[in-house]
DNA sequence: AACAATCTTGACCACTTGGTCAAGAAATTT
DNA sequence: AAATTTCTTGACCAAGTGGTCAAGATTGTT
């Protein structure tokens, strides 16, 4: 589910080359933009002849908005956990840190994501009015029935979920700002771990909701 | 001081097209991206011809930092207010007002950094490494300060500053998603007012610091 | 009014880019 | 093994790009 670059034996070879070209593509439409990307660059990246892209991939529009899918579908299945969950203690904190970590492994995506939107979505517009406007639909309703329990402080639902949005993915965005104003390396397992701590304490604490730190770091209250 | 545009007697004309060519170039580049936005386009945007684009800033690059530097300057003005401050109460939330009326004046800015960063500036990474690091560094000995007094709960300062970046930026660099989620609507006078005051209530409660909400929308507590 | 400095602009060029194509190599089917 | 489908690839092209340039227009100075 992780590497889907591997699998040989019975898939055919169209899947497989697919993947492999839209793996590529995804990182450097991440570091370079959509027009800044080249289509030779992307080649280069998966280690084969341009003329072979343009064969699975009849144009760049075509082969950016599989990536863009691929993307879409990761962010909505991440909020599963949402609906499952009992509460605002048990389901924000899950979300959170299923955001973190996915902007910690997987931050081209969120990249790619952000900057087709800074953009104006010029592609994607289609995506979130239709999917991304009933998803964020269906968790606002959650939050308000959270709210109607008197589970959590009352608040307006998108701007809970556009605070939980920014503060993760902020982490993949910019990576490389973070990066460098810690010393020129990547955070250490102990540093993601505080930050993990630091956001699910603040905005659970902020929407009223009690929360216990995992780790002992600070015994307060 | 908002804007520039219009400075016609004294002023050399050289100033003046500067400004008026960086401010249009400010908005191409936050549309299209650094690679994907033309001289042509911000020749045209500015109402001029492309070789007089040329004459005032002679490679794309070269107006590119000049942007980078108009967007970068208002950035660190911006905190002036948190070092004036008496504590997290004040300085917090008069930090989370500017920088969000920041976002929604002037969203380009924020969405040429967003851009810039998230491709691993490739072309002010001088600045993230000397001004912004220094910068960084000095709010960050002010939230100690906050902490070791006791007016906040502990958070690590970066976090906390993270947080509020992406927090307020968001509603910059994702205005166009935000938009398509409130109805193909910008947000009204009120709608921002509710956001600011969410974000305020949420990080100020969230970091143990009491906050008294100045709307009297919900009387809670 | 003459001179100098600054600014304006259409035409132009070298180079990169997305995309094409046709010939051939592999793999699959009969 | 022959036929057919799928895949591979170097060479090529039209279009668009950043940048140049030289001739002229404006403005400022003496």
């Amino acid at each position: 589910m992780i590497l889907s670059t591997q699998r040989n034996q019975s898939g055919s070879k169209r899947k497989e080359n697919e993947a492999l070209i839209i793996t590529a593509a995804e990182k450097i439409f991440a570091d370079m933009g959509y027009a800044g990307a080249t289509m030779q660059q992307i080649a280069d990246a998966a280690g084969l002849p341009k003329a072979n892209l343009h064969y699975y991939f009849p144009t760049k529009e075509i082969l950016y908005r599989n990536v863009i899918d691929k993307i879409f579908n990761l962010w909505l299945e991440a909020a599963d956990i949402f609906d499952a969950a009992e509460g605002p203690k048990d389901g924000l904190s899950s979300y959170i840190d299923a955001k973190l970590e996915s902007s910690r492994h997987f931050p081209n995506g969120s990249k790619v994501w952000a900057n087709e939107v800074i953009q104006g979505a010029p592609i994607i517009q289609d995506y979130l009015e239709s999917k991304l406007a009933a998803w964020t639909h269906s968790k606002a309703e959650i939050i308000e029935m959270w709210i109607a329990k008197g589970l959590m402080d009352p608040i307006n639902p998108k701007t809970l979920l556009y605070f939980i949005w920014s503060a993760t993915q902020h982490y993949a965005d910019f990576q490389h700002q973070i990066r460098t104003l810690n010393n020129n390396s990547d955070l250490t397992e102990a540093q993601w771990s505080e930050v993990k701590e630091d956001i699910k304490k603040l905005v659970l604490k902020g929407l009223g909701v009690e929360y216990v730190s995992e780790s002992p770091t600070i015994s307060d209250e």
